[in-house]
RNA sequence: GGACCGGUAGUUCAAUCGGUUAGAGCGCCAGCCUGUCACGCUGGAAGUUGCGAGUUCGAGUCUCGUCCGGUCCGCCA
């Protein structure tokens, strides 16, 4: 069908006849003789109509942008003026002798730009047509290029890649399930998997020592720029090893990427910080060291300030956190101040504190209360200086970091704090076991129900609120972008951790037996990661939109513009199913 | 579940304080053009202003509702 793709001639191939196919990109019509650029996936080649051929020429004149045609010709070495620096296939252009059109193209919904200029409801809907864009196509040819490099890299170090199912028992902890309905079995239902992670734990019992898979997980949640109802993790895990094995395969995965994505070097082994350090220093468990600005702690301080948001949180065990910000008081209108008040209002907070020190001295909203010399004092202790602006915040621990950690990276951001030059990774370790869920009143797995306690404090009964997990987060550039845990491989230990999470004898039995039974049969000590494969994908493509990294992906409220669904099924069908649908069907798909 | 932003020719946008026939670029159609590469020039067609109510002499513009897209909070072990 074609000899050569559209990216590929060059200077040297002069004088050669050819055979090229793909879609007319544009038609630079001169009268006398015309000009067409055509493009396949790999790049783009100029196509030449002369005057000699008049029948050829209005043929060409014809085409419609977007056809796809196939050209025979002659490649010819362009004259000097006449080369485009800017195309590899510049240096030459191919002289048509023959034309066929192969499938002519109707008017686009939408003109194929090298921004994005048409609105992503229109993208989504013609996906296949904003996916020809050569700024669009290449995100899935880095997401090929990513995946490949992971599958040699695990491979080489004796992973063993196992497909798992993906119709599963639904589980209690954890996200929402996507439920399919049993037609065998009236009123049972699998789930979609929110990850292997059982499956994979089995397979460590079955005695496959080393496990990987690039895996697609659903969960029936909310949607985000970087959340989409089905994503896909690299999922790994290991017997007979610990932290410490799991991250140096995760640290070989990621040298392989910047290997072979970036050609740069990562130097290993990452740093280390606990969970603890993470927030009282950044705010969040997964700290963006790009930022040079860090929380400083001025919990002693808050008795004696006078001010009673400051005293009540030094009464009630609380903190008091600042953050420092160089240089930037004279950039703070008060304009600017009250927009940071209504995003820590929309963060859940009740307010900060923003304190300008400048040229005319310290300029603040409580100084009626703290009195100059605090306040001075308490601004010299975070380490600010004159021409510094100064956010304080006090309170519940959880929620000033809350607020000092997205406060951090929001003005970063506006004020080109971010030190983009180099991407910063580490990991986060020694992570809470339990968190209180307010909701339903009871401790709930921070990780999962399967990751192990720290062992010491666990045999030394400490407290849900206390214990530690030996639980790890890979972060690069202040995202999450894999997780794991050495696992509870004792029937025992695993029994003991369901009845701190409230999960009773026949409850856990009935969710977890099979994997408890498994236990009971010889389980390898092992532990494992998950790396969020997408996200990954964006942080190397410099994207902010996860669906740039997604052939097919969804909206906002989950579904897809341009095949319609979900959508209402047959009557017969849900009759199969067993299955009635409560109020009103819908008449068609969200679409 | 909540907050905010957006929706006007095929498309991207404009339309003053609510006021005459809703304009422009690209695309499309017709014609011209021998070195373009976002070719150029001339002319033309093209609109349920997302949808539904309301206010008004008069609504693209104001109000309410609703749908769709996006960002964020909640949620996401």
């Amino acid at each position: 069908m074609r000899s050569h793709t559209c990216g590929e001639l060059r200077g040297s191939d002069d004088g050669a006849r050819v055979l090229l196919a793909g879609w007319v990109n544009r038609v630079r019509n001169m009268g006398g003789f015309c000009f067409l650029d055509l493009r396949d996936r790999h790049g783009m080649t100029q196509v030449v109509f002369e005057p000699e051929n008049a029948e050829l020429l209005e043929a060409a004149g014809r085409l419609h942008m977007e056809s796809v045609i196939r050209i025979q010709g002659v490649v010819r070495r362009r004259p000097g003026a006449m080369t485009n620096a800017e195309l590899p296939t510049g240096e030459v252009e191919v002289v048509a002798t023959e034309l066929e059109l192969l499938s002519r193209a109707e008017v686009l919904p939408f003109t194929l730009e090298v921004e994005d200029t048409a609105s992503e409801d229109l993208r989504l809907k013609y996906r296949y047509l904003d996916l020809r864009r050569p700024v669009k196509a290449r995100y899935l040819h880095l997401r090929h290029r990513m995946a490949q490099a992971v599958r040699r890299t695990l491979d080489n170090l004796g992973f063993l890649e196992v497909e798992t199912p993906v119709l599963m028992k639904s589980t209690p902890e954890g996200a929402r399930d996507y439920l399919v309905p049993s037609r065998i079995h009236p009123g049972s239902f699998y789930a979609l998997p929110q990850s292997p992670q059982t499956y994979k734990q089995l397979l460590m019992v079955a005695g496959f020592d080393r496990y990987f898979q690039i895996v697609k997980c659903f969960r029936d949640e909310d949607l985000r720029s970087d959340r989409q109802p089905e994503f896909t993790q690299i999922d790994i895990e290991l017997s007979f090893g610990d932290e410490g094995d799991v991250q140096g395969v995760a640290e070989a995965v990621m040298a392989a990427l910047f290997h072979d994505v970036k050609g740069e070097e990562l130097s290993l082994p990452l740093p280390r910080m606990t969970w603890r350090e993470a927030m009282d220093r950044y705010g969040v468990d997964k700290p963006d060291l790009r930022v040079p600005v860090e929380i400083q702690r001025l919990d002693h301080r808050a008795a004696g300030s006078a001010f009673s948001v400051f005293e009540q949180a030094a009464a009630s065990g609380g903190v008091l956190r600042a953050l420092v910000f160089k240089g930037l008081a004279a950039e703070f209108s008060r304009k600017k101040i009250d927009a940071l008040q209504d995003y820590t209002r929309h963060l859940g907070g009740q307010g900060v504190v923003a304190v300008r020190w400048t040229e005319e001295g310290i300029n603040s909203p409580i100084h009626k209360f703290t009195g100059e010399e605090w306040m001075e004092a308490t601004l010299v202790e975070a380490g600010a200086s004159q021409g510094d602006l100064v956010i304080l915040a006090a309170g519940d621990f959880r929620l000033v970091c809350k607020l000092l950690g997205n406060i951090r990276l929001r003005v970063a951001r506006e004020h080109g704090l971010v030190q983009t030059e180099r991407h910063r990774l580490l990991w986060v370790t020694d992570f809470p076991m339990f968190e209180y869920d307010e909701e339903e009143d009871r401790w709930a797995a921070a990780h999962h129900p399967f990751t192990q306690p720290n062992r010491e404090q666990f045999e030394a009964g400490v407290s849900p609120a206390e214990l530690l997990s030996r639980g790890y987060d890979l972060v690069m550039d202040g995202q999450e972008i894999a997780g794991g845990s050495v696992r509870i491989h004792e029937r025992d230990m695993q029994a003991k951790v369901f009845t701190m999470l409230g999960i009773s004898d026949e409850e856990a039995r009935e969710k977890f037996g099979f994997l408890l039974d498994a236990f009971r049969y010889g389980t390898p000590p092992h532990a494992g990661c998950a790396f969020g494969f997408d996200r990954l994908v964006m942080i190397f493509g410099e994207t902010e939109n996860i669906r740039d990294v997604i052939a097919f992906p969804k909206t906002n409220r989950a579904a897809s513009p341009m095949d319609g669904c979900p959508g209402p099924v047959d009557e017969r069908q849900l009759t199969e199913l067993h299955l009635s649908i409560r109020g009103a069907r819908p008449e068609s798909g969200p679409a």
